[in-house]
Formats: structure tokens, sequence, C-alpha cells
DNA sequence: TCCGGTCATGGAACCGCTTCCAAAGGGTTG
DNA sequence: CAACCCTTTGGAAGCGGTTCCATGACCGGA
């Protein structure tokens, strides 16, 4: 079918080890011979085999990265930071995404074998399943997950910002809040939680109201949204696990005639691209996504080249973003 | 490191060649000699290498996908519905994303060695490249592009939904178009342009005003936007080459205080997320974006299991969505 | 002129698997 | 009892590269 190195070095009339030198520029090889060698391969479309480079020097130069669900841009935008630097440093991206169905041990194991090194984003991989793969020596990445031994964990800053986000809204009058999915919405979504009820009581306000989603996506959380705001005791601010929960709610309080800011503040988290184009412009708080993805590949890099051994902890900031969602301008 | 198949072959004191047979249930093993190599592979976590596997049975096991940016909703949506069916079919996704700065062909030739069947966005790798992948003899399927011989091409409809819209737009009584992002916005694009000239034509109304944009994303069509709307002779509708472009259409109208769609119709095309919750909601065109998706990671998967050797070409058809920012309501 | 050293090169081992082929052992049938 | 067949098994040949090591040619210095 295609030509093999055997194919180029007898047309060269040379050996393979040659053919190989002359290839890759090691050892050394007489210019008149390099000249013959790369006619041929030239002539006969020679591309070294993917499958017999990676099997002779034992790595793949590709790494993977599994994650929950593409269809949030949130992901998207995460893995375009990655591929963009895993690119970068020649290596390939191999994706595996849960898709709501999830990933299956099988999968992930397969995938491992096709890689020098993953990235995993938090609870799509069950925590024995990753310490198996840890344990076996492959180098890993944690986005946003629980910590794992032997794995670098990366995560975004909650606390700080869901103090000021609190206290913000907090300012602007409102202190009847509720927490639109939330609390176990993952340690993230929980940690948010946690710092927002903080921040009320230290206030003096009523805790916030817990609304967990069941579901994901805009349309899940528009219909908890619903029951929420046309229930009694309607709260005047809701606080959203995330942007898309946000989105829905914007959706809901429309449908049921309500004022956005005027009768409900509503913020997100994460800032993705659609909070902007909102109405009103959702109040958020924004994390560096892209740059998570970049760094998370810079940091797999490390732990792959071996730049660094031990494991570590990054933690990036996030940033409170005021539109007008929240009752600003 | 980790274990090879001899390893387990002298723990289980069998052959490797049974060891294969067992492990993978082809060819007859005695039952308790099957027992043995199984207890053995579990002791030493054997998993077959990738590699091996790959190399001996020639092939990979994976399929790729080229496609220009990953932050655009539209690729996001794509390649989710390519990943899941890809990954039903038992195969690993390997991405390769332009970005912005473009793939290189020695980018796309390293994929292509990674991979049994490729599939690529239109207008990302060029034409002369892929058909030399193509001559060599890789399944290839062209999503949204220029037909290359050899290559499956799968596209959607253009032409009807276009005049549709542009009727729809003529009904409200709205003659003086513009076409934001058109001509030569791609081979889609430009036929969407056409068939909305053809219909204005037809109706005895102006030829769309062109307004080409140089650069990608919302802040660029905002700024196209702005120019075009503050500038002599305003349009009475601004049609939009796609619904980001749209989208920045609407900021800039609202900067200039111009009531959408009192004062100005705008529509998208292709129906993302944020067109749903933008505001007003965006009239467009929806494609079926994950099913396109789907549709080519199972049309490769044809070619590459030799179900089909014969390359085809698939039109999906698209759909009017009527919201408000064409007038509507 | 002889010798140690450098350069250029090829043979062969190796990476980890699948699978063809040969062979051994046991059972069945004529 | 012999011929034959089927099951089970192992050896070995690939798959397509990289790289170690040995070899030979050529060079300059003693």
């Amino acid at each position: 079918m295609t030509a093999t190195i055997y194919d180029v070095a007898q047309r060269a009339g040379v050996g393979i080890a040659t053919v190989s030198r002359a290839l890759r520029g090691s050892g050394s090889v007489r210019p008149e011979t390099r000249e013959r060698i790369l006619r041929a391969a030239e002539e006969l479309h020679f591309t070294p085999s993917r499958l017999g480079v990676s099997l002779a020097q034992g790595r793949h130069a590709a790494n993977g990265i599994v994650f929950p669900n593409l269809s949030a841009p949130y992901y998207a935008e995460v893995l375009l930071g990655y591929e963009e630097v895993t690119s970068e440093l020649g290596r390939s991206v191999i994706i595996l995404s849960a898709g709501g169905r999830g990933v299956t041990p099988e999968q992930v194991r397969d995938l491992a074998g096709r890689v020098d090194g993953l990235v995993v984003h938090g609870r799509t991989v069950p925590a024995d399943l990753l310490a198996e793969l840890v344990d076996g020596g492959l180098p890993t990445v944690l986005l946003a997950g629980a910590p794992v031994a032997g794995a670098d964990l990366l995560t975004t800053e909650n606390t700080g910002s869901a103090r000021l986000l609190a206290e913000h809204l907090l300012g602007h009058g409102l202190r009847r809040l509720a927490f639109l999915g939330g609390p176990s919405g993952g340690p993230d979504v929980d940690e948010r939680w946690s710092a927002v009820a903080a921040a009320l009581a230290a206030a003096g306000a009523p805790p916030p109201r817990p609304a967990p989603l069941t579901e994901y996506g805009v349309a899940a959380a528009r219909r908890a949204a619903l029951d929420l705001l046309a229930g009694p005791d309607r709260p005047e601010a809701l606080v959203c696990a995330h942007d898309e929960v946000a989105l829905g709610a914007l959706a809901a309080a429309r449908e049921l005639g309500l004022d956005v800011p005027g009768d409900l503040a509503v913020t997100g988290w994460d800032d993705i691209m659609a909070a902007e184009h909102s109405w009103p412009p959702l109040t958020t708080v924004r994390q560096p996504l892209r740059l998570l993805g970049a760094t998370a590949a810079r940091a797999l890099d490390e732990l792959v080249s071996g730049a660094r051994a031990e494991p570590g902890h990054r933690i990036l900031p996030t940033e409170l973003v005021l539109r007008s969602s929240c009752g600003c301008r």
C-alpha cells in the first residue's frame, strides 16, 4: 500500500538505518547519500508510520482529555485552549466526551493506552479508576475536581468571587436570595454556595434558598426557575450555578412577565459568550476558560516531559463581571 | 514498566499466541488454560498495548476531524455529534483545530497517520493536500466544503431556506436588505447570498447590499454593523451570514438606539443556543448541527469499514425558525 | 609506513501485538 | 488397528520504525 522505510532504503540503495538517520537528522549521513534518500522518499510519498515511530520511541506524541459535555460552551472553550497549546507542543489531542451517557472504564482505559498524558475534568472518571491510571504511571491533570494522589490539580477560585458577588447583591439592597443549581451541583458549585451563604449570614440576611437541579442545560433550568418564581415567597435575586442556568432563569422570568433586574436580579457564573449577549446582559463571574485549558496543557506537558515530577495544585483567579442583570446601571 | 503479553504468557505458562487467543476470544483455547491466562492477566494488570494491536491489525480504531475553530458554537455542536457516534462505534476521536492560525500540512499529515479516516471541515485544509490524502487511500468526509474527487461530501441545504428567509422578510414589507458577512464568506455563505439576491430580484426589490467581513466573531461583526448602520442609507433588514454575526448586529443596533425589529430587522443562520436567548430572540435558519456531525461520523464509518466504496454527496435539510428579530409577533 | 580516531553505513535487536502454520495429542470411524 | 480429523498449542513471521553496535574506509600524526 503506502511506502515503508524499506522501500525508501531499497530505492536509495542504502539500509533502513541510514534512511532513518537521514530523514530525522540524527546521526551523520553523507550529503549525497542524504540527498538520494530524500529524493527517494519524495518520489515514493513516504511518510513514516506513526505507529512504527511510536512503538519504537515508546511515546505517542498525543495527549488526551476527558470532559462531561461539549454542548456546554464552558467545555468547548476549555478544550479550545487545551487543543491550542497541545498542538503547539507538537502533540495530537484525543478527546473523550461523556455526553450525558457517561464514560465507561473501557473507554477511559483505551484512551489511556493511546496517550502520554491525560487531562480529566472533575467527576467524569470514577476516582478509583483514576487512581489506577495514576498509579500505573500515567501523567494526569485534574481539572476542577477533587484531588487525587499523584495527579496535578487545576481549579479556579470560587470562594472569594462568590463572596464578592453576594456582597454586591446585598449592596443592591437584595436580601432574599435563592441559589439555583445548588447545593450538590458538584464541588465547585458547592463552594460557591457555601461562600454565598456565609456572606449572607455575615450581613444578617436570611440564608439562601436551595434550588438543586437534576438535569443539565438551559431548558431544565428554565423549568426549575418557573417553579421557583411562580411559587410563594419569590426571592429577590437568583444566584445561578453557572451561566446556562442563568439563561434559563432569564427565560423563565420573561415568561412570567417579571422585569430583570427590576423585579428580580439574576446572576450567572463562567461568563460564556451568551452571557454578554443575553437580555439583560448577565452579571456573572468570569472564569478564564481558555487559559484553564491552556494551563492544563502546559502542566501536563511538564509532567509528561519530566520537567516536573511532583504534582501540584494551581488555582486560577476569577473576576466579577458586572452587567445589568443584577441591577447595575 | 507495564506488563506485556510475554509477561502474561510466562506467568500462565503458555505461549503468547495462546494468550492473545484467550484474551480476544479468537481461536479455541481450553477452558482451564483460558482461566489461567485471565487470572495472570488480571494479576499483572495487563492491558494490551494499543500500539502493538494497531500495528499488528493495521488499523488505528481512531478517526480524526479537522475544523476551523472551537470557540464558534457551530463547530462545538458538530463535534459533539461526531464524537458521540464515533465513540459509539468504538473508535477514538482525534481533533485538529485551526483556531485562527490555520493548520499546517505537517499537522494534517500527522493526523492522517494516526487515523483510519478523516472528517474535514470545508476550507481548513488546502484542496491539493486533501486530494493527496484521498488519493493515498484515506477515507475522507468533507463537511460543508467544495467537492473533492474521491471524498464524501456532506452539506446542508442553503438555497431553499435562504429564499424562504428573504421572502419572509419581504412579507414584512422590508425591501432594502443588507447581507452582513457576504459575499465571499465561503461557499455556504455565498450560496445563501445568491439565493437572497435572487428572491429580492424576483420580487422587484433592490439587490442586497454587500457587507463582507474580514474577521470572524461577534466583536468584528459588531464593528462592521456599527459602520453599516451609522452610515447613510440604512438598510431595513440585516441578513447575517450566521448567528454570531447577527449577535454582533444586535449589539450594534442597541448601541445606536435602534429598535429591533421596529427600526431594523435582523436574521441569523445556524440557530446556535445563544440565538434563542438573545434579545430579541433571533429569527434564523436552523442547521441540524449535531446531526451533521453524527451523519459525518456514520458516513466515514461506512467508508472505513468498506460497507460503501463509492463516495457520495448528502444534503441535510434546514429549517426557517421565526422568532421576533425579523418583526414577527 | 603503521596506528588510533572519526565518519559513514548496514545488520540486527527491539518495541508489543496478531495470526499463519506446523505439530502434538486425543478421539472417532472404517 | 490404522487412518483421519479436530482441538489445542507454540514458534515465528510479520507490522514499521529507532537505535545500538560492529565494520570498513579514510584521515592525519608519529
